[in-house]
DNA sequence: GTCCAGGATCGGA
DNA sequence: TCCGATCATGGA
């Protein structure tokens, strides 16, 4: 990977299997908007950032170099090697070779520990959609103002002395007390969310499941997403129809840390798959195509 | 109006 | 231990 220092931009050229679009909008992180054809608006780590990809380019818009290397690098998982990767993938198994060569360059982000795993306990029973929307009105009633529409996340510490009430706004229904558990657990110290990532999987699991509303799946996403244990496989209802119907015998065999990386290809071509199949008989259902 | 969503909890068998 | 009802809300 190769980057340069233009103005108030940080160029990276040289970088293979990467779709920026796809990595953003696969259903793992919930904070990124899409700004014309080939530009994302974002927040992370209580940084905004503007980002586009062209013509094999990533430009990452008024950043710092200190930012793009302490951050940005790290979030955007820069400097694992994805095309080894994928090329394994193809190798190794013909599902994974269907959803590789469909939606090349999807990439795991690293997420933050607190917001992957109070994201994921909004996902629980609920869809992409209002997902978004729960977590926007989080940020904009109880992140940090960062200038102009964007707020940081906000801590598990602000957000451990609200009462269900004061999370009425988000329209999170009965997620609401589970968030607040979570930010008391995690800001008091019950649960210790930075030793995790050094902590063996189903330890770890156990631990993140003294958090009410947080069960197996919920805990396997705060895993993968934000505490780097990327050999985990979150079984929600798509990965579920995925062993079910194209895996009876079980999951890929792939290289162990990989598995996660493997899982979010699967996911979003499944997911395609299943929206695209609906989409099309809605559309024959109302005589657009015969 | 109905079905379902990147599930977890609770009570009863 | 296992199973079904229930949970709040709104997208499709």
């Amino acid at each position: 990977m190769k980057f340069e220092h233009i103005d108030s931009n940080i160029i990276v050229s040289d970088l293979t299997c990467f779709d920026l679009g796809l990595t953003l909008d696969c259903g793992q992180a919930f904070r990124w908007q899409q700004k014309g054809a080939s530009c994302w608006h974002g927040v992370a780590h209580g940084r905004a950032l503007d980002i586009c990809q062209e013509e094999g380019l990533l430009i990452f818009k008024n950043t710092s170099p200190e930012d793009f290397e302490n951050v940005w690098k790290v979030y955007f998982d820069l400097e694992r090697d994805y095309e080894a990767l994928c090329r394994a993938f193809v190798l190794q198994d013909a599902g994974l070779r269907a959803a590789v060569e469909a939606y090349p360059g999807i990439r795991l982000l690293r997420q933050e520990p607190w917001e992957a795993l109070c994201s994921f306990i909004i996902s629980q029973n609920n869809n992409i959609p209002r997902i978004k929307g729960i977590i926007e009105r989080l940020c904009q009633n109880f992140g940090d103002h960062l200038g102009g529409h964007d707020y940081a996340f906000p801590s598990a510490q602000s957000l451990a002395g609200l009462t269900v009430q004061d999370l009425a706004p988000l329209r999170a229904g009965f997620r609401a007390k589970y968030i607040i558990d979570a930010a008391q657990k995690v800001a008091g110290g019950q649960v210790l969310l930075e030793n995790l990532k050094n902590t063996e999987s189903s330890l770890a699991r156990t631990e993140l499941q003294k958090i009410k509303g947080v069960g197996p799946k919920v805990a396997d996403c705060a895993l993968l997403y934000g505490l780097g244990h990327t050999a985990i496989v979150p079984e929600d209802v798509w990965v579920k129809r995925i062993l079910a119907e194209d895996y009876p015998e079980g999951f890929p065999q792939v290289e162990e840390d990989a598995r996660g990386i493997a899982q979010q290809y699967l996911f979003h071509w499944k997911r395609m798959g299943r929206t695209e199949s609906a989409k099309l008989k809605m559309a024959k259902g109302k005589g657009q195509i015969t």
